[in-house]
DNA sequence: GTGGTCTAGACCACG
DNA sequence: GTGGTCTAGACCACA
């Protein structure tokens, strides 16, 4: 997981949003169990306390689900329902996407023009 | 101009990022005086110093001029050059999309698949 | 409020009910400005952070709303919402009281006949 | 017996709890040997540590006996002291409840009402 | 070793 | 002054 310590999101967030992209494309699967706090701490070189806090707050929507000694664990999620929150987020990324191009005056065919001319996949199936 | 006081994007970029747009759309012109900042403050129901803010940032970045009779005035921009920047900010607002979507697992495929088929301007020219 | 350092449910989310009590009793409204973090703090005499901790989980909840530099808020709830509440927070607790009992083999009569019994209010009208 | 893995209440003392459960209702009687450790981490599917534990504190308790020829047996009790837990524990548990629903602004009236009208046994006489 | 909680203290952006 | 974030380090209960 990469992190980027200067930006305006929060490190935890950014962990966050790193985990669950990891479970919704597929790298972990429902009930792998995760790196324990102090680990993935040390591998990103911050402080476990940061770790900490996205891991719960990943609890708390139901993204993660811990045993105190056992360490956390992805939530078990009914079958297609891995599919349905992609769908969801995208959805709300495009929302975003056009209502901040509607306000700079971009035309929804000029968007859709620029989306189907941009450039394919970084190659590198990804590790 | 609308704002969301809760959001985790402050206030006083809401309303810069509210006023380029009106810019980049063509609502406001090079030469037009916008409104003075006890004005928008009243109207937003916010601390003037967030529009003081605003505004002086938009003139450090020459988006505005003040003039010492007094007002804020929308810049000149070379002919072109507001094209320019809202190519500029597509691309920004594209890299984004695909660097999430690809983190979440969705294909470019159907990325365009969702731009090509997201419904038309969903309201009227906007009031 | 009061704070039961010794008990084995976290000073956290003992703010956390607290605040919540408070809001579905009446004693603080809607669009209510609650203490500052720091204010709380001191007055029960805990570090600010396990107080700022409280508050968000709240803000998660939806329960409360901050705005950065302005403070925290009772977030507007519908009319009939706090009833709501209410409602469910009572099943909740009677679900789990006879959870309980059933388990430790008490029939619902007698736990009927001793809720009727109970002895009334703590008189004193609560300030 | 049914374990929440999940749950903030630590496993061993679910263990503990269910057993003494399962004693006040008659299910267990005095004298009677309960499963083995091994075995019920077995059933359970969790570590025999935990359960060790929990047998541990119930003889610490004095609800079990270990007999040196192996095995945990329900202690004697006097006559009449199972329903003296008995009530005690329903005089804990209707504490709480009044507490809570206090605290939230529910009249006594209408936490009596309520329990007045809970359903009667859901389910048969549990397997 | 694992997660959970709390404290202490620092820095920042916002209003 | 306000909340938000992060670090550092401690202690505890659990497995």
């Amino acid at each position: 997981m990469k992190l980027d310590l200067m930006s305006d999101v929060p490190i935890y967030r950014q962990i966050g949003d790193g985990i669950r992209g990891e479970i919704l494309c597929g790298r972990y699967r429902p009930g792998d169990r995760i790196p324990p706090v102090r680990e993935l701490a040390l591998a990103l070189r911050i402080n476990p306390n940061t770790v900490a806090r996205a891991y719960r707050e990943l609890q708390e929507s139901g993204v993660l689900e811990s045993r105190p000694g056992g360490g956390n664990f992805v939530a078990a999620a009914a079958e297609g329902e891995l599919e349905e929150r992609r769908a969801a987020a995208l959805r709300v990324e495009l929302a975003r996407l056009f209502e901040r191009t509607d306000r700079l005056g971009i035309t929804r065919e000029r968007v859709r023009n620029a989306v189907n001319h941009w450039p394919e996949q970084p190659e590198e199936a990804r590790k």
